[in-house]
DNA sequence: TCCCAATATGATAATAATTGTTAAAAATAT
DNA sequence: ATATTTTTAACAATTATTATCATATTGGGA
């Protein structure tokens, strides 16, 4: 893998970006700088970097793949609303990251994936509540 | 299969409810927060998921069909070589599933999702012995 | 430094999957 | 039977992603 200053700057704007972003987000912020960045060099790099495993490729619901430039070993919680991914704060999760720890050698497994789907603070407080269940 | 925020509205409505709604009720909830969603969708899924055992369609009288989410609420594991899926016994993760349950509410999750990733007993013997991850 | 093979890019076409809409069909009720 | 409700089918439009390919860029060796 060469470095190519479209690769430094898409792992660089991933980097900078706290939200997970889709390739034609990364696309069209680097746009600006880089006016003849094609969609497609974004797509392939980010699909190689994750490969590479310099970046992390989250298997999220939705139409558009999203990506995160931290390695860290970190959950996400996805907005059924809107669609917006956020780090979910590592500390939550230490029982289950434990049990899981526990399990992996024992399934044969590399690493897991943990996605919540949920309603993010934007869309609770702008919203119905239509999805709280009462009963 | 790929996981759309429509499937995923369906079927986490599904799971929030513990009423076996119809293709109908979903459609009416979800409605309020994708106006645009359609009806045909909501069949067109609930009939699909409950081909891929993600969900059982049940077999009562009455007019309409009822659906049941409550099914497993199984994970798995995928083989980071070859993509093969395959389910885990639901009991391995007794623990994770109860430290999980504890956690959604207090987080405002309706549902989650957990993928491990590893390689197959195939690939494995098959293979090299190595552990790299491919994503 | 210049040259060259390997690799990457940009532009565009091709692919694949799903959706919303609408109409048809099946099932149920009147 | 007819009318009404529930379900499926057909289909065009949309869209994210991948593939293609000619040109350009990269890194390494002479």
């Amino acid at each position: 893998m060469n470095r190519t200053v479209q690769r430094e700057a898409i792992l660089a704007e991933l980097r900078a970006s706290r939200k997970h972003p889709t390739a034609e987000e990364i696309y069209t912020v680097l746009r600006s700088r880089m006016p003849q960045l094609s969609l497609g060099t974004v797509y392939r790099n980010l699909e190689q970097m994750s490969q590479a495993g310099v970046i992390r490729k989250l298997e999220t619901a939705g139409k558009c793949k999203r990506f995160d430039g931290d390695l860290s070993l970190h959950h996400h919680i996805r907005c059924v609303e809107c669609g917006a991914v956020e780090d979910v704060e590592p500390a939550v999760f230490n029982e289950v990251d434990a049990a899981l720890a526990r399990l992996l050698p024992q399934l044969k497994c590399i690493d897991y994936n943990l996605e919540l789907n949920g309603r993010c603070r934007r869309c609770r407080s702008k919203g119905d509540g239509g999805m709280q269940r009462e009963n």
